[in-house]
DNA sequence: TCGAACCCTCACATCGATGTGAAGGTCCAG
DNA sequence: CTGGACCTTCACATCGATGTGAGGGTTCGA
């Protein structure tokens, strides 16, 4: 598929379709005519980098996490250089404690909600 | 306590500890010469501050879930408005999404480095 | 009194993720 | 052949979080 259909069917403008490329975070093939022909599975790859964009990795960083995730493995191994796996555990554990922050401050704010809830059922608010 | 104090104990520098008050996420009393003055209690409320930031959160939003967050509420159910609360809720979701995300790809991560360790229990890597 | 170590404000710089638009090529339909 | 809807690259703009430094005041100790 080219560029325009991707970025209909991933919510992602064109723009940012480029510089994921740019990033090397996606691949995409070229026509005759120099346009962009992307394949199948370059949809889910997009909306996994959009994910873990908005969970707040940099692009950098799912570089190099990405071919570890979304494909049946045992190819990679000889890949993994020290470096890339001290990345990798520093990484999940960073990821560990960002969803930690994320879960006990998100049920805090459930807390709130439900004691609001049960302080005023009606919903009025505002009640200077 | 001074700002220098507090930029030590947080680990975070004066010029975003200066922002973090021009957002409105943490407040600063004013000594006779003009130099902030910072309670006790701010020392946490930094640290949660950078780490709903870490995890993703733009300080704009951040301003308005903090107020129920640290505290032992029930003097603020007054201020919630039906806007706020729905702030509140959306944020809530987004939150679970992205600490969803974030587990998921923390998982895969885990995963292939277990299976990396299994493969390779000596971890020589770089075997090109 | 001097200097060091604080503090202040203000403003410009940087970096990553993104938007926007210019200048131009390609393809298809009329 | 023309017009529109695609596509290309390039470059500048924006926005939030952050760094850096200039220019200047305060406090403290030698």
């Amino acid at each position: 598929m080219r560029i325009g259909e991707l970025a209909e069917r991933t919510g992602t403008s064109r723009r940012l379709l480029r510089y994921y490329e740019e990033q090397g975070l996606i691949v995409a093939g070229r026509g005759p005519n120099g346009y962009r022909d992307y394949d199948e599975a370059t949809v889910d790859r997009v909306i996994q980098v959009r994910g873990l964009l908005d969970a707040g990795l940099p692009t950098r960083i799912i570089k190099q996490i990405l071919p570890c995730l979304d494909k049946p493995r045992a190819i990679y191994f000889p890949d993994a250089t020290p470096e890339m796996i001290a990345t990798l555990e520093e990484e999940r554990d960073r990821m560990t404690r960002r969803a930690d922050c994320l879960l006990r401050n998100r049920d805090a704010i459930a807390e709130y909600l439900d004691a609001v809830r049960a302080y005023d059922p009606a919903g009025s608010g505002g009640a200077g």
